[in-house]
DNA sequence: GACATATAGTTAGTTATGCAACTAATATAA
DNA sequence: TTATATTAGTTGCATAACTAACTATATGTC
């Protein structure tokens, strides 16, 4: 048993620091090559905007996997660099829907490049298969978490 | 070609918030419940330390995979909570040794059972088999990144 | 309509991250 | 041995993370 648990320990500090952490250094590093300013957190919720235009930042925090507090600094920023806009929803006051800026356009076919560039550093030499058991893993996970806050 | 490299982008995603973040935030979570008064980022170093003390910041940056920068904050914040000590090196004075205090051997049991619980909680119905491919693939997928930055 | 509750977003405070520029100590080379 | 390069660690700066407390709007109940 001791055994056992003592691999799953191992593997949290690789879930947690390696492959992640050198994925997202190596993505950011080609941005700055390619001469653009902006992170890799900033990237991701344009991703999700180009993906869908106008969305709440609630749902780009469930959609990011972030708190609305890190959303809330995201957008600050983002608009600080007028990417985005922050437009007040007329259903409800209190909802903000995010749009992109035209500024924000002409990012969107470099940064898929660069990302899957990246991806392909990456993944190189690692199968579709092993790619799909990754991913599906790591949604059990997420679920195994998830539904506990729910009990 | 197009739709291959869109999954590998989608993977990107999912590595970099998913599952990470959410093993992250419950064992820091499980932590606080508990009364421990640590983040998972100081108890990465305090992992290493108690499988094998004295190391040198060099040494727990490499296998924590953080810079030297971050490790030089971390110890600072450890040595705060008096969990550790910097012991300047007598062959080599550029170097800090970083020994446990007498305070963080008490931690290292509890720590280890939250831990473990956490990953029996996160890697709830996933198999030995599918965990061994995950951590290979993340070991690949490092090694193809960091060898890249030798060439 | 009034009061309690829930929801969307902001702000304050603390920790952590990366990069770049820096100091101090050691190693190498002329 | 002196000049140069390398290595270990620190510091400044900007971004980002989480929690908790907060404001404002919306909803539900009596």
């Amino acid at each position: 048993m001791s055994n056992n648990q003592f691999k799953r320990g191992e593997l949290y500090s690789v879930i947690n620091g390696m492959a992640t952490t050198a994925v997202a250094r190596r993505l950011q590093k080609n941005y700055r090559q390619a001469g653009l300013e902006i992170t890799i957190e900033q990237w991701s919720v344009l991703y999700h905007l180009w993906k869908e235009d106008g969305l709440s930042q609630q749902e780009l925090g469930i959609r990011t996997f972030r708190d609305k507090a890190s959303i809330t600094r995201l957008i600050d920023n983002l608009e600080r660099l007028s990417l985005v806009t922050r437009v007040a929803s007329k259903e409800d006051r209190r909802i903000n829907l995010v749009y992109l800026t035209d500024a924000a356009k002409p990012l969107q076919q470099l940064t898929y490049e660069l990302a899957n560039q990246t991806m392909n550093e990456a993944l190189h030499n690692i199968t579709k298969e092993e790619i799909e058991i990754v991913k599906n893993v790591f949604q059990r996970v997420y679920d195994n978490l998830m539904n506990k806050d729910l009990i």
